[in-house]
DNA sequence: TTGAAAGCGCTAACAC
DNA sequence: GTGTTAGCGCTTTCAA
């Protein structure tokens, strides 16, 4: 492990001034005789030379990384967002700085805290919970910040948020369409708004089509295969059974399926069952999955293009994402 | 968005120098007075001021960061191991910067020196292919590097590996002892090591058992789950059907699974499988997969943990974990 | 087309 | 306990 070269140390052996190696490398059309470009690149070339990028952002004031925050990466929605997020940082010279807040605010805030000393350009946020002075602080050091699934509480954000409501609605009416009346809704608790969001869509729908029955079970559980478990178990010991269940979320949906499955409740013929995601894995189950899309990439891909909109002096904007229903076989006409 | 506060403004304004403000930052026991200490808290507060690490960085020649390269974070594989890198380095106070390479090596290489021009401390990388002197350079360079999953073609790089070949040896093991005699090895494209161990535990425990059946089918798909329907439909077209399949990978083995289920054939009752990896989806699955479980998140933390011995000047390590079967209900005795 | 020099925000050696 | 100052590697203004 030989000591790095420097921006000086190239200068010398190629004698030319450091002014004029900087401005070879940074590449700007600022005109540079060919004879003098190549003896710089023999240079570096002789001295494995390696900018750093340190210096430049320290002097430009530009970092080029932006940080991401998600609640875990465990949850296979994210990964998704994640690419989309990083396809289009790459095209814009932006790398990612990646941090699992793992639904702790105190961790988030310590990865936010890090972040900003580390220059960061930008954030993108899945965040927890209303954090109306933490985003003003971002928002005041002058970074783009992006929040995602949740409302933003300031100014200033730009937000890509998801109808959950609309894909509760739409899930809801498309079993009532095949015949389902007695529907029930299982979730994780209702301290997100998105959760919040889909149950007030499926009440809305079942009140449209004035169907009076129904059953909300909602468990404590955060590990959302587990507590789809826990959530069938509860369904289960219900004296009136319905014929057909939404989910939260898709993975609550997989613990379930596990769990109606292993008590004899066959699916669909038995129960029908909905998700609520489109995870990758959702068309691989057995039954696969009858789901509503939310599209993780492209959640990402808008995120980071208006995340550098913003960067670029822009207005933040909200975009909401309309849900698609996406019909497999774990549900049926009754 | 007012100008971010330097340390020079909070040395004005708690009227002390800016050295005494760099110590009370760095909070390394130099002794201080209480009274200036408070005199600099009430700067810091009044100016919102947030140190620059670049400042920092660029001093002390440490960055904070480590790198991390993966193939692609949709392979449910790699999160786990993501967040075992990050348990370890937040504790140690580092950040990881995420790539993923998409299996290209131009975006690799491109990767790797914008990671270097970044000066990372470390990086962890699950590489494609050998890439002896890429792998030379950045030791070179002095930035620790850690391999996962594939063999390092130099010396001083951490590795955390896998016995893939064990691990195969145990599911055809299983599957033998539980009275197949026909077992097709079903498999991507072998331009992996990984892959190619695999194959070769498989047929060196057929060996071992006298067992001169076995059909190894092949297929050049890189997507693991079309890859997976793919090879079930050449199966079909076999005169012979085998018993039992052992899949390459997890993901693979959900195609399978269902190409086979939804042709009428039952798993396990006409056919069993075994799996490769254990994802956290795979006990999910109907039938749960029987699998070869590959630790993922330890396998992370292990990388990070080597990383971090290396960073502190100790030898690299080579570590091959060892496998262990999961059995669920997609194998069966016959 | 090139060079000299100031300075980005910070740390640390040295002086008091 | 505290201050002065050089300099980390780089960009950029100004002058030539």
């Amino acid at each position: 492990m030989n000591k790095k070269a420097t921006i000086n140390e190239v200068a010398r052996q190629a004698n030319v001034s450091i002014a004029t190696v900087s401005r070879y490398l940074s590449n700007n059309g600022y005109p540079i005789k060919e004879e003098t470009k190549e003896k710089i690149e023999l240079a570096i070339k002789a001295l494995d030379y390696t900018p750093n990028y340190l210096g430049r952002m320290l002097k430009t004031n530009k970092s080029m990384d932006i940080g991401v925050i998600i609640p875990t990466i465990l949850n296979p929605y994210y990964p998704a967002v994640i690419l989309g997020i990083e396809n289009l940082a790459r095209e814009k010279g932006y790398n990612i700085l990646l941090c699992n807040s793992k639904r702790d605010k105190t961790l988030q805030k310590q990865y936010i805290d890090t972040l900003i000393q580390k220059q960061i350009k930008g954030l993108i946020i899945s965040s927890i919970g209303d954090e109306e002075t933490l985003f003003h602080d971002i928002v005041k050091k002058g970074i783009g910040l992006v929040s995602l699934e949740e409302e933003a509480p300031i100014d200033g954000v730009g937000q890509v948020l998801f109808n959950y409501q609309n894909g509760a609605y739409l899930a809801i009416r498309h079993l009532i369409e095949q015949g389902h009346r007695k529907i029930a809704f299982l979730t994780s608790p209702l301290n997100k708004k998105s959760r919040n969001e889909i149950l007030q869509g499926y009440s809305r729908c079942l009140n449209d089509y004035k169907l009076d029955y129904y059953k909300v079970i909602e468990n404590k559980q955060e590990n959302e295969y587990e507590n789809g478990i826990m959530l069938a178990k509860l369904l289960m010991a219900e004296k009136h059974l319905p014929t057909a269940v939404l989910a939260v979320n898709d993975m609550a949906a997989y613990g379930i399926m596990q769990y109606l499955m292993q008590n004899g409740i066959r699916i669909p013929e038995d129960m029908s069952i909905i998700g609520f995601d489109d995870l990758i894995i959702s068309k691989m189950m057995n039954p696969p999955l009858t789901t509503v899309r939310q599209p993780s990439e492209m959640t990402g891909e808008l995120a980071a293009s208006m995340l550098f909109d913003i960067l670029e002096g822009q207005q933040a904007r909200k975009i909401v994402l309309e849900p698609e229903l996406i019909i497999r076989a774990s549900t049926k006409k009754i």
